[in-house]
DNA sequence: CTGTATCCTTAGGGATACTG
DNA sequence: CAGTATCCCTAAGGATACAG
């Protein structure tokens, strides 16, 4: 695990987290997607390749923003799900997709969640925030 | 400039575009800073190096996000400043300080701004916005 | 001092093989 | 299928030298 930060400023210390290609993709696939599963992740449209998902997964982990257990239903395998930490960047995610929208003509951002989002943010959170307790 | 993308997703976008471990820290100190020159960008805290911060400026200009024009006052440097689209960033890394200083302990950032986002979000982002406008 | 350029090392990442 | 491991190439980044 990172131990040593470059600064404590909390842009610096998100960024040093999560600040590469792929990390935000695999919170947005659990969260927004339902996905759970190492698969998943795999067949999302970006095409990670699969060791650079298994180390995804293992820094995830380590900074708490994920955790792994096993499948009762099927012990070869783990649920990947958020914690209450990764539940966090929630906002920061909705505000990442309304930029992206906004200035990415080819957006494939539903408008009608971007414009819910707008008009009624924090019900929109609060709505998204209980599917994501699955204990 | 980059043309392809590996998707439209919003998020994947983002990413592509400001998903590394130094864009995010250039437009930090332009939006919270106030600094405007190459040297002060060098002097920030993470100590950048010299080639990356010449990298990501230009990868910025290219995208949009900063804009460079010369100095009146001293036609040997350039000030860079945010584009609208820049500025536009401002509630992405609003939600990206509440959530690093949530969860970094040893975060260096004010808890006075913090708590005045969290209790009023939406005039704090008009009153940073008002001096982002050099114009 | 404002950048640019070069050299070199390390980290990111794609392809694919492999194990249970 | 779930994940790990390896091979290899490219991109990121640090140090430093250099030009205006």
């Amino acid at each position: 695990m990172k131990k040593e930060y470059r600064s404590h400023c909390p842009i610096n210390f998100s960024q040093e987290i999560f600040g590469d290609k792929w990390s935000l993709l695999i919170i947005r696939d659990i969260m927004f997607k339902g996905k759970r599963y190492y698969g998943e992740f795999l067949n999302s449209e970006e095409k990670i390749s699969t060791n650079i998902l298994a180390d995804r997964l293992e820094k995830l982990e380590d900074n708490k923003i994920i955790i792994k257990v096993s499948d009762v239903n099927n012990l070869s395998k783990f649920i990947y799900t958020l914690t209450d930490k990764g539940i966090d960047l929630l906002p920061l995610l909705l505000e990442m997709i309304v930029w992206g929208a906004k200035h990415d003509k080819q957006t494939k951002a539903p408008p009608e969640f971007i414009n819910r989002f707008i008009s009624d943010k924090e019900s929109l959170i609060l709505e998204i925030k209980k599917n994501l307790h699955f204990d």
